[in-house]
This record gives structure tokens, C-alpha cells and sequence, in this order.
DNA sequence: TTGGAATGTCAACAAAGCTGACATAAAATC
DNA sequence: GATTTTATGTCAGCTTTGTTGACATTCCAA
């Protein structure tokens, strides 16, 4: 199909190539998510509730950004409201999330974890950053800053900078 | 939490690099999927069937390994057989993929894309690509080294295994 | 030859997405 | 001040894609 690149003695934009970064990328993300979706199955044993991925990915993104409106993780999580509030509303009902009406603009709800909220957030972080955390290692730190290069490119542009604005406000 | 790692010069595994790399992964997905799930929703749009990212994945290993059997489809896509039975049923009910009994053993159904499927395939498979292709590009071969090792890294072990089979496989 | 393992199908259910319609309250605009 | 827009929430209903459980068929090995 296409031909391979071939500049400073690189050769590596084959079909081929391009085809292992697809599996690599599928089979990674299975990896990435297996630890978290393992301790929710867990938790779901015991309690009465289900959560799965929906609930982890609302939670780890109220941890990161505490005091977030419903809007500003509408467009993060890129689901609709319906599919979101449902959520939002088990994680309320159940105390892991508190909402609290906006101060400047009352429309807006910002969002909380409670301290059970926090500690959940905590377990399932945890695991992943550990995973994370082992790839990181085992592969070196010349092989992360390639690694989020690649990540950083494939995303949609809206996506990036939703991704740049968590990171620079973690910096700052 | 956790103390950052240094040696020689580098400084990079606090916790806020971690998730960091958690976020990129969780966006870059998206952006990787967003071009085929798009084609999908057109397709269904005329069609009357209504295809999504199971019948995607599933169209892709047969067209990566063709005469696979449905247990070897079920240990790489990590789904049940009921589940993938649904969703081979509609795809051979379509006409895109047929089932062979198998030689030696005639339990087994060795799996192939028809041409339409063929077709469909690589009308997939073209826009993934391209976007990977692209970020690849971005990103410069060094940093798609060290992805490569990364998501290999971060792979769960069995599938690490697989991964590596599919990719000797066409390299040989 | 018979019992167990492997493979695949049918039925029913659940999680989590979606659309559409509608309500409320607050903010912004004319 | 009246109107429109924005943010949020809710109800109803649908789809995709995962799950278990039950069951049929086929193969193989004791």
C-alpha cells in the first residue's frame, strides 16, 4: 500500500508498522484498564450498586479537577448529559460526589468527592499509576517522552488541549 | 506519595507524570477510535444494520489472521463467545464474513472476510492509519521506539504474548 | 462405548451509551 | 422588563455490547 519513509536511515512507516501500533495500542488499553475494572467487580460483590468504567473515569476526573461544573465534565468524558447524570446521581446517592450550587453563576453545579469519594478515587489510582507506573520503568525515561509524544499526537485537537489545560494547571 | 526517580538526570516518575500518562492514554484512545466509529455511524445511517467497535475489531483479526477459529478470535478480542457469536452472526448474516467447519477437527469454524468484508476492512483500517501515520510522523521515529515499548510494557502478560505472535507472524 | 472437553447457539439480562421531549432556574440580551 | 440563551436535571425509550445459564454437537481419550 503505502511506501516506507525512508530518511536518515529510518524505515519505519510500513502498513505493517502502522498495523502493530493499532494492536498495540488495543491491547495495551485493555491492560491499562484491566486493574481498576477488577477492584470495581470486587467492590460490586459486596455492595448493592454496579460501577464500572463510567463511574471510575467521573470520579478520577472530579479528583483531578475538584469543583468542576457538570458542563466542563460533560465535555472532558465527550458523553451526553442523560448518560453522565446518571452516574453523577448514583456517585451522589451513594456520598462519593457532593454537588454544590455555583457561587458566581448559580446555574452551575460544582462537583466534590467526599472523603469515601476520595478514598475510592485513591484504590482505583492507584493500581493504574502502579501499571503505569512498572511500563514506565521497564521501558525508560527516553521511551516515555517518545511515548507521550505519539499519545499527544494521535489525540483530537479539541482533546489535546483539554489534556494540555489538566497538565499545565497541575504544574502551575 | 510516591518519591520521584532520579538517576542520571532524569526525574520522572512522580505521581503527577503517572496520571499524566493515565490522561494521554484515556484521550489518545478516543482520538484513535474516533475515525472508524465515524465511518461506522455513516454506514449505519444508509444501512439497516448497525455496526459499532465489536463488529470493528472483529473484522480486523480476521483480516489480520484469515481462517482463524472463533476460540482463537474469543482469547484475543477477551469477550465471551456469546457475545462474539452475536456479533459474527450479523456479520456473516451481512455477508462480509463466512464460516468454514474445519478440517481436522469439524467443531472448529475457521473464519474469512468475503470480498464486501475485505472491503469494508480496509475502508476501517485506511483511516486508523492514516491518523497513526500521522501522529508517527509527528512524533518522529525515535519517539515511536519508545511508544512501541511502553504499550508493550503496559500490556497484560497473556497478551503481550499474543501481540508479539500476530506481529511474527506478518514479519515472517 | 461412554463420559468429558471443546465448540458453538439460543434466551434473557445488565451497563452504559444514545435521542427526544420537557422543566426549572439563572444569566444574558434586546 | 420581556425574551432568549445557557446550565442542569429528569423521564421514556432505544441500541450496542457485555454478561450467565442452558443446551446441542462434535471430538477424543479412558
Amino acid at each position: 500500500m503505502s511506501e516506507p519513509i525512508s530518511g536518515e536511515g529510518l524505515l519505519f512507516l510500513t502498513d505493517e508498522q502502522l498495523q502493530q501500533g493499532i494492536e498495540g495500542m488495543f491491547f495495551a488499553y485493555r491492560g491499562f484498564t484491566a486493574d481498576p475494572d477488577r477492584i470495581l467487580e470486587e467492590l460490586n460483590r459486596d455492595r448493592d450498586q454496579n460501577y464500572g468504567r463510567a463511574h471510575h473515569r467521573a470520579v478520577h476526573f472530579v479528583a483531578r479537577a475538584p469543583g468542576t461544573t457538570v458542563k466542563n465534565l460533560l465535555e472532558i468524558l465527550g458523553v451526553t448529559k442523560q448518560s453522565l447524570n446518571r452516574v453523577l446521581r448514583t456517585l451522589m446517592e451513594d456520598g462519593l460526589v457532593v454537588s454544590k450550587v455555583g457561587g458566581s453563576d448559580r446555574r452551575e453545579r460544582h462537583l466534590f468527592l467526599t472523603e469515601a469519594g476520595q478514598a475510592l478515587e485513591r484504590q482505583l489510582s492507584e493500581v493504574q499509576r502502579a501499571r503505569m507506573r512498572d511500563a514506565y520503568r521497564a521501558a525508560g525515561p527516553e521511551a516515555v517522552r517518545g511515548f507521550r509524544q505519539v499519545l499527544e499526537a494521535m489525540m483530537d485537537k479539541e482533546m489535546g488541549r483539554k489534556y494540555g489545560a489538566l497538565r499545565d494547571k497541575a504544574e502551575g
